[in-house]
DNA sequence: CGGCGGTTTGACTCCCGTCAACCAATGTGG
DNA sequence: CCACATTGGTTGACGGGAGTCAAACCGCCG
C-alpha cells in the first residue's frame, strides 16, 4: 500500500488530513515538525511526502534540505502544504526541489489530486529508467548468438626467441595465448617512456585473456623474458568454450578474481613501500614465479634493466640497492644474474 | 549537451527567453504553439520541456496531456511559463503532471533555477531507478534456478552510515553485496598503517564479490563513504547462480577484466607518476566514478585524508598540491570538498 | 683496437614525507 | 553556558630517498 509521511505542527490540521488521507486508503504516518518527520522518514521510507513551512524546531524547507541530501530519500516525491502564498516562497519551494507547492485553504479534491499526480509521475521515472536498461541487456544478449556458426579448429604453436613481442599494447586480440615453454613478462609504458612490468608468466600459464574477456583492445605489451613456445588459440574457439563450458568458465572467473588481488597487492607496494622493499619483493616476486622447486637456492638470469622494470624503478638506482643487498648477504649478485641467499630476510624487509 | 524545447506563442517573449538559455549554454529548440512542440519534441527528444499555456491551435495543457500519452516524452521534466497567476490554473497544470509553474512576469534566475532544480530532479530519479531494475534483474535470474526453495528470504537490505565498515580484510566472504545508494570505497593497509584506496563503488555496482569468487579471504576493507543502502546475498544464492547461469557469468567475467584492466593502468600511474599527476588523477577518477552527468562540472564533498589515500600519498602532500591546484584554477578548493573547473587541463597534466 | 651494450659508481638536485605548530569548527561535560 | 578537548584543515621547516645526468668500467665481438 502507497504510504505517506504528512508533517504538520497544527494538530487539527493534521488529524484532518491524516484522515481525509485515510479515506483515500494511503497508509499515514505523521510528524508535528520537520526534525521529527526526518526521523520518520528514516524509518518509514514513505512513498511521498506531505509538509508545510512553518513548523518548530526544523520547518519544511529544512526538512526537505535535509531529505535531499539523503541518498535513500532524495527520490521520493515531495508537496508543501502551506500557508505561505507569496511567489517568492512558491518559487524558493520549488527551486529547492518540491515535486508542487499546495496553499491553504485547499480543498479535498486538489490535495488527492496532487498526491495522485506526483505518484503516477513517480512510477512513469522508474519504468523509463528501467526499460532503457533492458535496452541494452537486449544488445548484450544478441552480441553473443552468431558465434556458433564459426567454429574452426585452430590450435598453432609458435616459437619466439628472447625479448620477442607477442602482442602490443591497443591491438585487437584475436587469440588467446599459452605458454608452453620458456617465459613472457607483459609491460605498460607510460608517457614518458617508463617501462613497469604488470605480470610474470612461466610454462603452463594462459596469457592474453583480459582483453579477449574484457572484449576490448590489449592494455599492454607482452613480450617473451627467454625463448619460447606459445600455443595459439583462435578467439571464436576461446569464446565458444568459455561460454558453454562452465568449468572453463569458473576457471578463468578464479584466474580473474585471483589477478585483481595480486593487481591490489601490487598497488599497495608500489604506493607506500620503500625502493628497498620493493626490490625485495621483486627478486622474490620472481623467485615464486619462476624457482624450480621448493628447497634448491634460486638464481635468476634477467638484465639489470629489466627487474628495474619490475620493482617500478631505474637501473641505476636498483643496482645501487642490489649491492646494499649483497652487502648484508642478502643476495649474490654479478652481471646479468642475482641470487638469493637469505630468502627469509628479504622476505622481512621493513620499509 | 543538455537540451530544452521552449513553447511559447509570443515571438518577442520565445526569442528573448531563448536567448537567455543558449547564454546558460542549453541547446534550444522552440515552437510557437502546441501542436508545433509536439511534433519538435518527438523530433528532438529534449530533456526538458518549457511551455506557455496560452496559445493559439494546441494549448500548453493540451501539449502536456499529448506528451503524458507518449511513453517516450512522459518522462521528460515540463515547466509551464504563463501569465496566468490564477491558483486554479496553477492547481490544474500541476495536476496534470507539470513539474513546475513559473507565472510571468519571471526573471532569469527564477527560470534558470528552476530547470536545474527539474533537471537535478530527473537525474535523480533516473539514476535511482536503474539501479533498482538492476538487482530486480539479478534476483529475476535467480528465480529460474531450481534452488528456489532456498533463497526466498535471501535478499537482506542494510542501512550505513557515513564511515562505517562493511567488511574487513581477512573476513571470510559469507555475501555478495549490491550497493543500491550512496558510496562506497575499498582500502588496504600496509604494515606501517597507510592506507592506500583501490576502488570506488556507487549505487547500483556489486563488489565484495573478489573473495567469493577466489574462493579466499577478503584482501581489503570496505567501508562507506556517506550514508548508505546495502542489498546483501547469500553466498550460496551467488553460487548457485553463477555456476548455473551462463549470463550471470558473463557478466561477473566482464566485470573482473574490466577490474584487472584498471589495476594494472593505477599500478602504472602509482609506479611513475608525481606527486601532481596522481592527485590529477585521483580527483578525475572521483569524477568519472560520481559526477551525475556529462556536461555539468564537478564537485565532491570528502576530506582531504581520504582524497590523500586515493591519490596514494598524505594529507599534508596533498593538501599543498591542492593549493598548487587552486593558484593554477585547475579548481575550487574549500574545507571538504574540491570541485573541478578545468577538467581538461587536469587531465592534460604533465608528470 | 675501438666501439658497443650492459653495469656500476659519483655528484647533484629536488620532491615529498615527517614532525610540529596553528587555526577554525564542532562537540562535550561539568 | 562556558571552558575545554577533539577533529580536520593548513602552513612551515627540514632532511633523506631516489631520480637524473655524466662518466667510468668491463667484457665481447668484429
Amino acid at each position: 500500500m502507497t504510504k505517506i509521511l504528512l508533517v504538520e505542527d497544527n494538530d487539527e490540521i493534521r488529524e484532518n488530513t491524516a484522515e481525509i488521507l485515510e479515506m483515500a486508503n494511503y497508509q499515514i504516518a505523521t510528524a508535528s515538525n520537520g526534525k521529527e518527520g526526518y526521523e520518520v522518514a528514516l524509518k518509514e521510507e514513505p512513498d511521498l511526502i506531505i509538509c508545510d513551512i512553518m513548523m518548530p524546531v526544523l520547518d519544511g524547507y529544512g526538512l526537505l534540505h535535509l531529505i535531499n541530501k539523503n541518498n535513500i530519500l532524495k527520490s521520493i516525491p515531495f508537496i508543501f502544504l502551506t500557508a505561505k502564498t507569496e511567489r517568492g516562497d512558491f518559487r524558493k519551494g520549488m527551486e529547492m526541489g518540491a515535486d508542487d507547492y499546495i496553499t491553504k485553504p485547499f480543498t479535498d479534491i486538489e490535495l488527492l489530486n496532487a498526491i495522485e499526480s506526483r505518484l503516477q509521475k513517480a512510477r512513469i521515472q522508474s519504468e523509463r529508467a528501467a526499460s532503457a536498461k533492458n535496452l541494452d541487456d537486449f544488445f548484450e544478449e544478441i552480441k553473443n548468438e552468431d558465434a556458433l556458426e564459426k567454429l574452426t579448429d585452430s590450435k598453432i604453436m609458435n616459437r619466439y626467441k628472447k625479448k620477442q613481442r607477442v602482442y602490443a599494447e591497443g591491438n585487437h586480440p584475436h587469440s588467446l595465448y599459452y605458454l608452453s615453454a620458456g617465459k613472457i613478462r607483459t609491460y605498460k609504458i607510460n608517457e614518458l617512456g617508463k617501462e613497469l612490468t604488470i605480470s610474470l608468466f612461466n610454462a603452463g600459464d594462459f596469457f592474453g585473456y583480459n582483453a579477449l574477456l574484457e572484449n576490448s583492445v590489449y592494455k599492454e605489451t607482452a613480450e617473451t623474458l627467454e625463448e619460447s613456445e606459445i600455443n595459439v588459440i583462435g578467439r571464436e574457439d576461446f569464446e565458444i568454450l568459455i561460454n558453454n563450458n562452465k568449468k572453463v568458465a569458473q576457471k578463468f572467473i578464479k584466474l580473474l578474481a585471483h589477478n585483481v588481488s595480486e593487481k591490489e597487492e601490487q598497488l599497495l607496494n608500489l604506493a607506500y613501500n620503500s625502493l628497498r622493499k620493493r626490490v625485495a619483493d621483486a627478486i622474490l616476486s620472481l623467485s615464486k614465479k619462476y624457482k624450480k622447486e621448493e628447497s634448491a637456492d634460486f638464481t635468476i638470469h634477467i638484465s639489470r634493466e629489466d627487474l628495474a622494470h619490475i620493482a617500478g624503478t631505474t637501473t641505476e638506482s636498483l643496482i645501487r640497492t642490489l649491492s646494499d643487498f649483497r652487502n648484508e648477504k642478502l643476495i649474490e649478485a654479478e652481471a646479468g644474474y642475482v641470487k638469493v641467499l637469505n630468502e627469509k630476510k628479504l622476505l622481512d624487509m621493513l620499509n
